[in-house]
DNA sequence: ATCTTGAAAAATGAATACAATTTGCTACGC
DNA sequence: GCGTAGCAAATTGTATTCATTTTTCAAGAT
């Protein structure tokens, strides 16, 4: 009775839902902007019945409108989305930083460190991408230290949504600041497994983010082709 | 340019997904059984086709668990799961409530109270389908004062799988007792406008929520047919 | 008796075909 | 000129068909 790995490769729909969605977050699909169906297929090589399978999933995830009738559009991110959805990120994180505290071990809590002091040292030299990046990596951490697969997809399905805004943060100086202190914060707060502290800078952290991240939309910055959406 | 209300009926898979969400809410499709493609296209008189979409759809929710080339079955609830939706349904519970603070009129308080007030008489005549009812009447005001679409999908969502589980809360008495405290600490809470305490009181709620659900699974409890699942 | 083997039947995955709706465009009226 | 009616093309929704995989089950081997 072997069972050692299904050599049976995903079913079309899957990689389709996939596929489409890096096509939505690379910006190859531009909010608000009709996903051509037939287009698409050809492009595949595929028929139109598993891909309007994959549509009806994105649609459910809130990165394509359904219109009856009328087809798939890209889902645009307004203002009042990022209000919406910031505050329930902020909640998860929260959570994810207390589970994070009672469950991280000596090694993670080491790595973790290491992340931060090298994000530290592009903050310092001012680089952008490499801070962003590692940045990034630190908050991946502490969601899977939290060990909660249930969160992690709400949480990925709400990132998810937020990238549907492709831009670059325009941090000021001093936001950038504040955001490098608040990790500072974060690592003490790791360092002393205090998951009630964690959770309030967590909280603090994701309103910053909610702030810089409406700035950007209303300075309607950017939407340069292939870059993904970065903030923080 | 008239734009009122579409007079189109609404796709067929959408339909379906609801309806196909509600028959395993309500039991008649079971936990852990095949769902009979063919037969349900035969009784609901369409095509497999937008069936599928449905199905894919709900796979998506978490609500059916979809085998590639073996069919989709009703997703079961295993008591890890409990352990792991529980904490984030306190976590956007006590958002929920926060929101509920800062936004919550006069008038919609007045109502909350009014429900609490005879839930509380239910509590005391031991009568527990509309103590049930109430209770969650009571949190989805607590909801919808939040004003917050987003947070309240990822809540409805939860909730779902919850539902999963279809039983009948088997609370002993102290532990019913001790809910309808909460409660109380609840209502004095919105009165006095104290986001962080009822951010806190909701939390503590949701823990006690997730042992009882927990032990509701663990004893086997019910699986009566029709019977919508209620806890607290 | 139990365990394979191997079709036949059934179910699923994907493609194609057909129906209904929307969109685009042209021609016509005012 | 502007707006509108109406038809053709394109697009979407649904059904049907075909291909592939799984399941079932009975016959045969050990």
């Amino acid at each position: 009775m072997n069972q050692i790995a299904a050599p049976v490769r995903a079913p079309l729909h899957e990689e389709l839902t996939a596929r489409i969605r890096e096509m939505i977050f690379s910006g190859e699909l531009v909010g608000g902007e009709r996903v051509p169906e037939q287009k698409l297929c050809d492009r595949f090589g595929i028929s139109r019945t598993p891909l309007r399978e994959a549509l009806k999933v994105l649609g459910n995830e809130g990165l394509l409108d359904l219109l009856p009738n009328r087809g798939a559009r890209v889902a645009v991110l307004k203002p009042e989305d990022v209000d919406e959805i910031f505050p329930v990120m902020g909640a998860l994180e929260a959570l994810a930083g207390e589970l994070a505290c009672r469950r991280l071990t000596e090694t993670e809590f080491a790595e973790i460190r290491a992340l931060h002091y090298q994000m530290a040292v592009h903050h310092a030299k001012r680089e952008l991408t490499p801070y962003f990046r590692l940045n990034q990596q630190i908050h991946e951490m502490i969601l899977d230290a939290a060990a909660n697969p249930t969160l992690a997809n709400q949480m990925r399905s709400l990132s998810g949504r937020i990238r549907l805004a492709r831009f670059r943060a325009n941090m000021t100086q001093a936001r950038w600041d504040q955001a490098m202190k608040e990790h500072e914060d974060m690592l003490a707060a790791l360092e002393a497994r205090d998951g009630a502290r964690l959770a309030d800078v967590l909280k603090r952290h994701l309103e910053n983010k909610r702030l810089t991240v409406k700035q950007a939309i209303a300075e309607g910055v950017a939407e340069r082709g292939g870059e993904p959406a970065v903030y923080d």
